[in-house]
RNA sequence: GCCUACGUAGCUCAGCAGGUAGAGCACUUCCUUGGUAAGGAAGAGGUCACCGGUUCAAAUCCGGUCGUAGGCUCCA
């Protein structure tokens, strides 16, 4: 006899060969009805699969959402699979794990037919519920990998069968089968195809994906799908994406005439007076910032010999993401440009990191001159491929809030600790949470591994130092993620509606010191070199921004908003009026402009609503005569009346950047 | 760069069994001076992304290029 414990404590006993299953069954139909799956011992289980002895187990229903989310996107991606192989037989399957919100399948199209497409789409869908209310069951079955493979061969799945030949031999590998249907999965799965709810998910869109996720593999057609527990939370997901398009910065980067761009210039931004303000208002505040944190700012060339780039290892490492230029003079005939075979080459940079090397070489440097910080808005050029541009959060020009810290071995703890400190501050200043994140050695990479090995602990430590790897702080390692010169700490800040955006990080790099000879004089008398640690906060200033306009819905707050207030007058005897409190308020610093238009008040109203404008400040004769305002705040329904004086400090209060209240 | 879709007025879109373009908003002018999310009228505005092909005739069909969207790869 079996021994299981249930959560409750109590324990049952069941003969050998029992399963979850019977053990939902006994205690109650309605259970065994809603069971979708065990946790035996702690690891998620088929609900069918008999136990090995004696065990401890939590059946799963739809109330464990976590685990019922990823069972049903699981299932409804083999249940996609299943009705595409009907649909399109001589189609390939390939891979279909569960995601965030979903779920996809990787397709290899038969033969002459080229890739899946969106018209596709509602066929599929209807095959897949056909599939759902058919309520296959889902059979665990354990083959051998030379069956696996012999069953791939036989049925022309070249995909399948090569994944499978580079299996360990000897493990015992399991199928899931729905009636004929299978495919090689880890499991586990619901019981049965009918557990689905065919009205939860929705194919939502295809796409290319290479094979293993290499471009140089095949292209496979992906079909996503997005899949919940029932209709309900399908429809709460769908009202949540049409939340994230409202918000979109490109959307509201021109309804509110923030900056454009268009294709004589690929993928740079053509910042408009309102968007620049936000610029500028950032910029203020981050010298600011460096000010106060003992950083030196500098300039440094847009443009440098390749052989620069060379030394540093961007030549090789880099090149293909580079501009570059041909050094010729004179680069002009009658017939146009030329460039000479034997032309020498430069690069617009990158990267900073190099230029603030040379800054460092200048002159000696002595040990009491460390740590040595050296800050620049680095305005960077990469030639990034054509599909990844995207608005301002993917652009070929942008510019960094980066620093370089050049300091000894012995206070890269410290360093890192004060940046994670000035990290917190500066981002809690626009409202955001954040994750930390350690990107580890990637395979391309420059150094020992006793160096790799030296970095990433340091960067761990000082983490742990300044208390920030804990589960609240989303710490987590990610191997293979970081830089060819260095280990990354990583910020990803959490947007009002709960997406991730990677903007800050910090880097202790002993490569590029190395490459360009950089040293200074130690306690000691002798050359030592010194370290260097690549940080930025905004990330760049373009993404940032971006990240703030989907963040705050286009509603800046004050400080940040292009325009800060709006004076709008009912009848034009307001005008006078009008006029002398917008030049108030402009000399009190305000950014403030008059509205004094033929309109009506509600026209007005809806305008510069629209518009974001946060402060509408409305004036009729009431308001000239009293010497008052009637002050509408974005967001607000209600109007308040003031004197302007009142009014005036408050915008003033506000329109402060959070560092120097 | 790769896959799929798309590209018509400043914006959102209609027109597409091929017969040289249409709406709403925005813009300009006029009327209206009206208390908190669109007052009324008139006018102006487009070589239908670009290049080429098929055709008597192309915004509409075909091919190419560029761009955009969503993915893949890459990434601040």
């Amino acid at each position: 006899m079996l021994k299981i414990r249930l959560p409750d404590g109590s324990e049952r006993e069941l003969p050998q060969g029992s399963s979850p299953a019977d053990v939902a069954r006994a205690i109650g139909p309605g259970l065994f009805k809603a069971a979708l799956a065990a946790r035996v011992d702690g690891e998620l289980r088929d609900l069918n699969r008999p136990f090995e002895g004696d065990a401890e187990l939590s059946l799963v229903t739809s109330r464990d959402e976590a685990d019922a989310l990823e069972l049903a996107r699981h299932d409804f991606a083999h249940v996609l699979a299943e009705a595409v192989q009907t649909l399109f037989p001589g189609t390939q399957i390939t891979f279909g794990p569960a995601t965030d919100d979903g779920f996809y399948y990787d397709f290899a199209p038969p033969e002459g037919r080229g890739m899946f497409t969106e018209k596709d789409l509602p066929e599929i869908e209807a095959e897949m519920r056909r599939i759902i209310a058919a309520d296959k069951p889902l059979v665990r079955e354990e083959w051998t990998r030379d069956q696996l493979i012999a069953h791939f061969d036989a049925h022309g799945e070249t995909f399948k069968s090569e994944w499978a030949k580079e299996l360990p031999e000897g493990e015992a590998l399991t199928i899931y089968r729905a009636g004929e249907w299978l495919d090689m999965c880890r499991g586990p799965h619901l019981p049965s195809t009918g557990k689905l709810d065919p009205q939860a998910f929705r194919l939502t869109r295809v796409s290319g994906a290479y094979w293993r996720g290499d471009q140089r593999n095949a292209m496979l057609s992906r079909i996503y799908g997005t899949g919940w527990l029932n209709k309900k939370q399908l429809a709460e997901h769908m009202h949540r994406l049409e939340e994230a398009a409202k918000r979109d910065h490109r959307k509201l980067g021109a309804e509110m005439d923030l900056f454009h761009l268009q294709q004589e210039a690929h993928g740079s931004v053509f910042w408009h007076p309102a968007g620049y303000l936000i610029w500028r208002g950032l910029e203020s505040y981050m010298r600011r910032a460096i000010d106060g944190a003992g950083y030196r700012e500098v300039k440094t060339p847009q443009v440098m010999d390749a052989r620069q780039w060379e030394a540093s290892g961007h030549w090789g490492k880099y090149r293909e993401n580079m501009f570059v230029i041909p050094d010729e003079v004179p680069n002009t005939e009658d017939e146009g440009a030329i460039i000479s075979g034997d032309a020498d080459w430069m690069a617009l940079k990158p990267m900073n990191c190099p230029a603030h090397v040379l800054i460092f070489k200048q002159g000696i440097k002595s040990y009491r001159d460390l740590p040595l910080r050296i800050y620049e808005n680095g305005c960077c050029h990469r030639n990034e491929p054509h599909g990844a541009l995207h608005g301002l959060m993917r652009v070929r020009q942008f510019t960094q809030d980066d620093a370089h810290i050049f300091c000894r071995e012995d206070q890269i703890v410290d360093e890192v600790q004060k940046f994670c400190a000035l990290a917190d501050r500066i981002y809690q200043h626009f409202g955001f949470t954040y994750a930390i994140k350690l990107a580890l050695r990637p395979e391309k990479r420059f150094g020992t591994d006793a160096m790799w090995d030296k970095a990433e602990a340091e960067l761990r430590d000082a983490v742990a130092r300044a208390g920030l790897a804990t589960a609240e702080h989303g710490w987590e390692e990610l191997p293979g993620e970081g830089a060819f010169y260095a280990p990354k700490l990583e910020w990803h800040l959490t947007d009002a509606i709960g997406r991730t955006w990677q903007v800050g990080t910090i880097q202790s790099d002993r490569v590029l010191p190395e490459r360009l000879d950089a040293s200074y004089v130690g306690e000691d008398g002798n050359r030592h070199r010194p370290v260097m640690l690549h940080r930025a906060i905004f990330g760049s200033y373009e993404r940032f921004i971006g990240i703030l306009i989907e963040h705050f819905a286009g509603k800046l707050p004050l400080w940040l908003a292009p325009t800060q207030a709006v004076v709008a007058t009912i009848v034009s005897d307001a005008d006078a009026y009008a006029e002398e409190i917008a030049a108030k308020l402009t000399a009190a610093g305000i950014r403030v402009e008059t509205d004094l238009r033929n309109e009506k008040i509600n026209y007005k109203v809806r305008e510069h609503s629209l518009a974001k404008v946060p402060m509408l400040l409305v004036v009729g004769n009431r308001e000239a005569e009293q010497g008052t305002v009637a002050l509408r705040q974005l967001g607000v329904k209600e109007q308040r009346f003031m004197p302007f004086d009142e009014a005036l400090a408050m915008l003033q209060a506000e329109a402060t950047p959070p560092d120097l209240r």
